[in-house]
DNA sequence: TTGTTTCCCATGAAAACCCATGTTATCCCC
DNA sequence: GGGGATAACATGGGTTTTCATGGGAAACAA
C-alpha cells in the first residue's frame, strides 16, 4: 500500500520558503516535492474513499512540517463558496503561507473578512490513510457532484479535485477556447517571455 | 549493445563533449554543461524505457540541484495539451524559471491559468534511473504514438522527445519550408543579429 | 436498528530495482 | 603511435515493490 520514501523538500525554486531545519540537510537536496505535478483520474469508491496519486502523497508528506516515514501526512482541502464546483487541496506549508497573508490584513476589513470565511471557515483538515487514499464526506462530495470518478490535477502549490465532467465543461472548453485563437504552432512560452517585460 | 546511433551527420567526430565527471571543475562544467546539443535516436523497449543520451544525462544532472555524483537526477517532462506531438524535456532549474515567471503573473488571470495548467498540471517530475534511462508509462508513449524507437532533439535548456517519423513530418517539413523563404546561401546568423535591433 | 465511518486484509497490474551482455570510446604503456 | 586494457553506454530480462482499488468486520451516530 501507498507509503511514501522519498522525503526531501528542497526548493526546486521559490527560495523564500522557510523550509524545516530538520528536513533538510544541505547536500540531501533532493528535488522531488514541493510543487505538484500531472493530472489523474481514480475511482471513487462506495464510501466515498479516493486514492491520492502517489506523486501526490509524496509532495503532502514534504509539505507536512510534523511528518515522518510511516505516519500519513496532514493537508487541507478548502471548499468554498457554494458556487465553487471543486476542492482545492493545500499543503500544511502552503496554506500556512496564506493564513499569514491573511493574518497581515487590516484586522475588521472586508477583505480579510471575506478571506477568513473562505479559507478557515469553508476548509477542512485532514490526512491520507494508511492506503494513500482520503474520504470524502457524502456531504463535499455532494457539493461538487461527485459520483464515481474523480479528477485531480495541479495547479502549482496545490491540487484541484473535480468532478471529471464538471472539469470537461468548465475547464477544458474554456482552455481549448482560448488556444484555439493562436495559431496550431503557437507557443506558450512566448507568454511568459511578455510577461516579464511590463 | 551499441551506443546510440548518431543521428546527425555533422561534423565528423566532435571531441565528445568534455565531461568528465573526474576531470570537472565545479563552475567550469556547469556552464559547459548547461546546453542540449545534437539529436540522438534510441530505442525503446517493451517497458517504455529509454536510455537518455549520455550527453543529455550530464546536463540534466548539471540542473539538479539535488544532485551529486552517483545519484541519478531529476528533471520534469512537460506533455502539455492534446495537441502537442513531442514531450519537451526540463531541467529543474529550467523549469523553476519558468515556474517563478507564472508564479509573477497577476493571479487569477486567464494567460497564468492556462500556463499553470500547461507546466503544472500537463508535466510530470521524474528521473533518470541508474542505467540511464527513463520509463514512459504507455499513456505517454501513445500521447505521441511512440512505438519502438525514440528521437531526441535538443532546443537549447530542454530538450525534445519525438516520434521519429512525426518529426520527420511535422517539424522538418516545417523548418524546411520556413527555410524556402530565404536564398539558397543564407546564412542564418543574420537573423541574430537583427533580433538585437528592436 | 439502519446507514455510515474506520480499520484491516487482499490482489492484479504497473512501476521501480537489480543484474547481465555485447559495444564503443578512452586511457595508458611499451 | 598502435594495440590492448578499461571504463562508459545502450539495451535486455527477471524480480520485487508500490499502487490503486475492492470487501468485510468493528465501531459509531441518530
Amino acid at each position: 500500500m501507498g507509503r511514501g520514501r522519498r522525503v526531501d523538500l528542497s526548493e526546486t525554486v521559490r527560495p523564500a520558503v522557510p523550509v524545516e531545519a530538520s528536513a533538510r540537510d544541505e547536500g540531501a537536496a533532493e528535488a522531488l516535492a514541493r510543487r505538484f505535478r500531472g493530472e489523474f483520474r481514480q475511482k471513487v469508491d462506495a464510501k466515498g474513499r479516493i486514492s491520492i496519486p502517489a506523486h501526490f502523497r509524496r509532495v503532502l508528506e514534504a509539505g507536512d512540517p510534523g511528518w515522518s516515514e510511516g505516519k500519513s501526512p496532514e493537508f487541507v482541502i478548502v471548499y468554498g463558496d457554494n458556487r465553487r464546483k471543486y476542492l482545492e487541496c493545500y499543503t500544511l506549508q502552503a496554506i500556512g503561507e496564506v493564513d499569514d497573508k491573511i493574518a497581515a490584513m487590516p484586522r475588521g476589513s472586508m477583505e480579510r473578512r471575506m478571506l477568513e470565511k473562505l479559507f478557515s471557515g469553508h476548509s477542512l483538515q485532514t490526512n491520507v490513510d494508511e492506503t494513500g487514499r482520503i474520504v470524502l464526506s457524502k456531504k463535499l462530495r455532494d457539493k461538487i457532484g461527485l459520483a464515481d470518478e474523480a479528477f485531480f490535477i495541479a495547479t502549482g502549490d496545490t491540487f484541484q479535485l473535480w468532478k471529471p465532467e464538471t472539469y470537461d465543461r468548465e475547464e477544458q472548453a474554456r482552455t481549448e477556447e482560448w488556444l484555439g485563437n493562436f495559431p496550431e504552432d503557437f507557443d506558450p512560452l512566448t507568454l511568459l517571455e511578455r510577461s516579464g517585460e511590463e
